[in-house]
DNA sequence: TATTAAATTAGAATTATTCTAATTTAGATA
DNA sequence: TATCTAAATTAGAATAATTCTAATTTAATA
């Protein structure tokens, strides 16, 4: 707590209580919460807080490059703390993403055409799946 | 033309014009348009084409597995009536969205502790550039 | 403590997408 | 070919995610 405050004022946050509880409900959480989890969440401790600020706050996140926003699920965006280069999982059933720490870097080589089109700058690996909850609510609805 | 209405119908596509209109447009196109791309196009045609004909079209074809939906663009949904398994390069300037024809799903093996989380169905490959006309942009603010 | 640039807020606006319910029509059938 | 009907179309309303606005408050600084 102490850290994420000092960590923050460095870089020229102005550390409102708003604030500080989204970046304590961000801070090391892996769920990928979507803005809406957020607000929710903060909503609990400040009742009056306004949509705006969570909104406003993730996107000066975004600007200073201390969260990924998550662009997976095409139903609305997520946002992810780690911003390690990684790749998602998403069950195609319940839409939880789960993180997949692997360097892929290495094999995904563009092919020499593409040069003509696009300069690359970074890349990112979404895979589709079921998740186990989702698996087993599949299993009984099969028998 | 004749084969395209031939192979919808085969698929027992009721044939309209304002869905032909549709499938003829996305017939080998490689922009990946959004929605309002599709019914501005159509439009032209079909003065009183509506949205709601373009999002059901583009759902019934994406039942039927004519079509994918493309996630890339946090902005708004794109669709690619190329079906065969490929992964995409979009420009984070205009959001010009590329094909890359490469197979690399050899090289995407999860890591085995995903499995207790997630049973893997497929993956796709989102690469992030700078389209030639955005570089040419950039290079001439520069200046 | 006073100042002020930045943050917060309620609520309106915008944008993408989906829904509704009345109308039309493609394709099947007689 | 005329009739039938399930499916498609339509205008417009509804919804949902996100952004904007403009008035108010506040953290940080001097
Ligand atoms: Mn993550
Ligand atoms: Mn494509
Ligand atoms: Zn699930
Ligand atoms: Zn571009």
């Amino acid at each position: 707590m102490k850290e994420l405050i000092a960590k923050y004022r460095e870089k020229g946050f102005k550390l409102t209580p708003q604030r500080l509880a989204i970046l304590k409900f961000l801070n090391g959480n892996t769920s990928h919460p979507t803005a809406e989890d957020i607000y929710s969440n903060i909503k609990k401790i400040y009742p009056t807080v306004s949509f705006a600020t969570v909104y406003n706050t993730l996107q000066t996140l975004k600007d200073k490059n201390e969260i990924l926003e998550i662009t997976i699920d095409p139903q609305k965006k997520h946002y992810d703390p780690n911003i390690k280069p990684h790749h998602h999982i998403i069950c195609i059933e319940c839409n939880t993403i789960g993180d997949i720490f692997e360097d892929y870097s290495e094999a995904l080589r563009l092919p020499d055409y593409i040069a003509m089109e696009f300069k690359p700058v970074g890349s990112h690996v979404d895979f589709y799946g079921l998740c186990i909850k989702c698996q087993k609510k599949e299993r009984r609805k099969r028998q």
